[in-house]
DNA sequence: CGTCACTTTGAGGCTAGTCAACGGCGGTGG
DNA sequence: CCACCGCCGTTGACTAGCCTCAAAGTGACG
């Protein structure tokens, strides 16, 4: 059995204002089309760009995000590369959806697009969408933030990662977050909930975590763990993804 | 080693603003309250209320979203009950995040909200939300939805899944998205792609594939695959639950 | 017609899950 | 005050699902 390409007409180039004949169902491009009152319409999305495969990416990793993609044929696939040299494929997005959500909150591309078969996008440039969000109220960017922020933490940990490298990650990002003046991190979770979470036996929690002691990366204690060694955990987190992140870089204004 | 629950403050109650006091790093309330301009603040967050562990939960799987959660302190989880009663956790929220944006494009809570440890949190109600997501633009309503709708699919695959669930969840999800006049599904992408996306090697997809096949639940064809039995598929996906989303039951206007 | 990428099939190995048992700790109640 | 209980953490032995490696078949394309 062999999967054909899903096949894609390119039209001819029509007016820049189709987006109103958009036939994608819930398309960006129409449905901002159709009620874009007061706004510059051409500066927020500009329609069908061909994409095909194997030919430069949309964007790649670690690149600031400077538009957002909406998928108008095709299919278009967001992948990173470890050190190794394997893609990791973090999502697929098909006619409607929008690509380089998770590094709105940021402005820093975690993954790289392609097309996975000869395709259309509209482009949304960061200036019109960062315009748009301006408009919003602080509340509202904060709730955009925020998804993006969490969407780019749950494409990270959804990989196929090996114990130590999910452990050593959730460490980190917990040391982030929770780290004390005296360096302690207390865990709120038990062993068992960061297993559940982390797709691990409770009792792989316990062996990994005492590997890292036994390493001397990190010391157990009674009130919470204490973190020796970042780098090391970072040596092992870093196919994960979440380290850099966390210390946003604070890209394009 | 024993982890010890991170010691939370019970201050008594204050006045309704002091959310511009909050001692959170980014928290939603104290960003919103500063520069709460022409909005009625009392109606978008109410601060400070308390969660304890094995009490009822904040909010329920299956449950229509009426309220965000901003955590102030503590640790919240949001988790799953598969049938066998299992629980798996879909997140942990420390304070300054917030809890249920998974929800926000359909209303349809996919998970349990519950605390880990004595914790407090800020309500931001549906209606307010609702209120400050119309006053945008319907761009920013869709950027808004479709983050938050991946956001849901990250989640929903992130679990641990057999090969069987991921790919019958795949296929389902593949199937409502390019199912052709025909009945027959075209997968853009190849099996080594699929592979790649649900963390299987490609042998595994391919024999996992050949195993439907020979259940007489799906048939493989030149141009793709047709589904010949989607209860069967819904049955095996069913823990992971991304059929229902896929089908938005439109809840709350 | 040769190449190349993808699919298919088989055999073997490894990571992590499962099962079982024990120690430690805190809470509860007699 | 102490015995009891339940949850958590810890350790070991075994198991299983999936990955790795290898090789052959198939279709697309130049």
């Amino acid at each position: 059995m062999a999967f054909d390409a899903a096949p894609i007409r390119f039209t001819p180039a029509a007016a820049t204002s189709d987006c109103l004949l958009c036939p994608v169902r819930g398309c960006l491009g129409r449905v901002g089309a159709a009620a874009s009152a007061g706004t510059a319409w051409s500066e927020m999305l500009a329609p069908r760009t061909a994409v095909m495969p194997g030919a430069k990416p949309l964007f790649s990793a670690g690149e600031p995000l400077q538009a957002l993609y909406s998928v108008r044929g095709g299919c278009i696939k967001t992948y990173t590369v470890d050190a190794d040299g394997n893609e990791r494929i973090r999502g697929f997005y098909l006619p409607g959806d929008l690509v380089g959500l998770d590094a709105l909150h940021d402005s820093h591309l975690r993954s790289t697009a392609a097309a996975v078969v000869p395709s259309q996008v509209c482009v949304a440039p960061i200036g019109g969408l960062r315009r748009l969000l301006a408009g919003h109220s602080e509340f509202g960017q904060q709730l955009m933030a925020q998804t993006s922020r969490e969407l780019a933490l749950a494409l990270a940990l959804s990989g196929n990662f090996t114990a130590e490298q999910r452990l050593a990650a959730f460490l980190l990002n917990m040391q982030e977050r929770l780290v004390s003046h005296d360096g302690l991190v207390r865990l709120p979770m038990t062993q068992r909930d960061i297993g559940n979470y982390l797709r691990l036996a409770t009792e792989t929690v316990c062996r990994t975590l005492k590997g890292f002691e036994k390493q001397g990366w990190l010391a157990c204690e009674d009130k919470g763990i204490r973190v020796l060694s970042t780098p090391a955990l970072h040596r092992i987190a870093e196919p994960v993804g979440i380290c850099q992140p966390l210390l946003p870089v604070a890209h394009a204004a």
